[in-house]
Order: structure tokens, then C-alpha cells, then sequence
DNA sequence: TGAGTGATTGTTCAT
DNA sequence: ATGAACAATCACTCA
């Protein structure tokens, strides 16, 4: 059986801000696209619904989407991806610098 | 070499 | 300003 079933182990993660001075920030996530235009859509047509109301709601249809949508936002999470790529190797290289 | 760990991302909402 | 459910992530670090 896989070792993460759900979401990783199932730990109540806990969200944290930053921690390190120039923090190569991970790529976004498909989630977070989807959230970016279903969120205009989904408190549009509920309007006056709360976080709690379109949080979950969100969650809910965010699966609700088939392959093919979510694509568009997978695809960009894999080029926000990248683009943490880079400032991780901006990380890595100013790193040095600075402990240098 | 393999494992999993933590850190992070963005929305909304309230205080 | 931040945290909290909602979901994904996945590159990094370690022995």
C-alpha cells in the first residue's frame, strides 16, 4: 500500500510563514490556480458565503473537475514549478555568495 | 540510495 | 498581519 494515503502522513499541518532570510519559496500549486479563477466563479455565485462556506466548497468541486480541467491548472503549477527552480539556484548561488 | 519531512503557495473570512 | 480549512507539491535534507 502507498506510505502517504491521503495527504502525507496525517499530520494536522500546521501553515508557517516564513523562516529563512531569502526563502526560495516552492512552486504554487495546482490548487492554488484553480482557487485564483474558481474563486471569482464560486463566490460569485455565492454571494455572501464565507471562507468556511468557500473553502470547502472549493476543495469539493476543486476534484470535481475532471483530468482535462485541472489540466490548465496542473499546467501551470508545473511552470510555477519551475520558476521556483530558479530561485532556488538564485538561492544556492547567493548562499555562497553570502557565506562567502 | 532511499525515505519522508518539512516548508510553501493562494483563496476567503474574521479578529 | 496571521492563521485556519481546502488541496497539491515536491525539492530539500539526512543516515
Amino acid at each position: 500500500m502507498p506510505k502517504a494515503a491521503a495527504s502525507r502522513s496525517g499530520k494536522p499541518i500546521k501553515r508557517r510563514t516564513k523562516k529563512d532570510p531569502n526563502a526560495p519559496k516552492r512552486g504554487l500549486s495546482a490548487y492554488m490556480f484553480f482557487a485564483n479563477e474558481q474563486r471569482e466563479n464560486v463566490r460569485e455565485e455565492n454571494p455572501g458565503i464565507t471562507f468556511g462556506q468557500v473553502g470547502k466548497l472549493l476543495g469539493e468541486r476543486w476534484k470535481a473537475l475532471n483530468e482535462k480541467q485541472r489540466a490548465p491548472y496542473e499546467s501551470k503549477a508545473a511552470a510555477d514549478k519551475k520558476r521556483y527552480e530558479d530561485e532556488k539556484a538564485a538561492y544556492n548561488a547567493q548562499e555562497e555568495e553570502e557565506s562567502s
